[in-house]
DNA sequence: TCACCCAACTTTACAACGTAAAGCCAGAAA
DNA sequence: TTTCTGGCTTTACGTTGTAAAGTTGGGTGA
């Protein structure tokens, strides 16, 4: 792997295209469930999954069918006191590459934070150009 | 403010919510646009910023202009070797917004990467529950 | 000078998505 | 046996992202 030039890398064509950002996980309720989800590998009861990510009913369902279609999900519905009862898990899989998508987003805030300190003196456009 | 119970923290309704992700700027384009411009306070030109990006035409016009529309960023129209040129550069308040933004971001990758750290004995649901 | 091309965007059309509201079902209560 | 409630699902709809088509105007070759 060649050299990082500082002067350069900050203008490769693609810098700030973002590929890996998964685009299941890059929403703001699914965000919540799994990172609610990977913190308890064994499981959350979709009442109380609800209540941690501020969700409806219908709302957490429909992303969980999106997780679980996209296999990063898996729901055991069963029985509590002769009530249902839906428990979500993380799969293996879906631990895998949310932590994956997780990194992804690392680098995004490190881009952001680091270009944020860049002085005012940098280059804007090439010179000659006037507003119309 | 009351010291926090790490045995409760974690579970404290709407606890993963994440309220202050401003949708404007939680989408793949719009970060990688909205971090170029934050680089470059003297703004970028249209095509650049499409590299920069890997964008087409169409989807960074688009996006431009629903960062435009939300006050994000400024849009000049000219003229450069007789030819439009339209340079685009973040607004202070653009800048504030989505460094705020990334502060949440910042967040969301803390917390998912302490949960990822969670060891496996973590309770999963009640007792007495059994699969249907 | 006329036709054509290309650069530099803008507009349009459509499919996918997120969400609130309505619906459903089973057990408990009255 | 009717009503209520918990625990989800399904539906319907407005919004969004994106690719494709459209526009405008300066060059350029015939």
């Amino acid at each position: 792997m060649p050299p990082i030039d500082d002067r350069t890398a900050g203008t490769a064509p693609g810098r700030f295209a973002y590929d890996g950002l998964e685009r299941v996980f890059h929403e703001k309720a699914r965000l919540g469930i799994m990172t609610s989800l990977v913190s308890r590998p064994r499981g959350i009861a979709f009442a109380e999954l609800k209540e941690l990510c501020h969700l409806t009913d219908g709302n957490l369902s429909r992303h969980l069918q999106v997780l679980h279609d996209s296999g990063f999900v898996e729901i055991e519905k069963g029985l509590h006191r002769n009530r249902p009862l839906t428990v979500c898990r993380i799969t293996d899989d879906g631990r895998k590459r949310f932590l994956d998508y997780i990194n992804v987003l690392e680098s995004v805030v490190r881009d952001a934070l680091k270009a944020a300190r860049v002085e005012p003196t940098s280059p804007a456009i090439a010179e000659g150009w006037s507003p119309a």
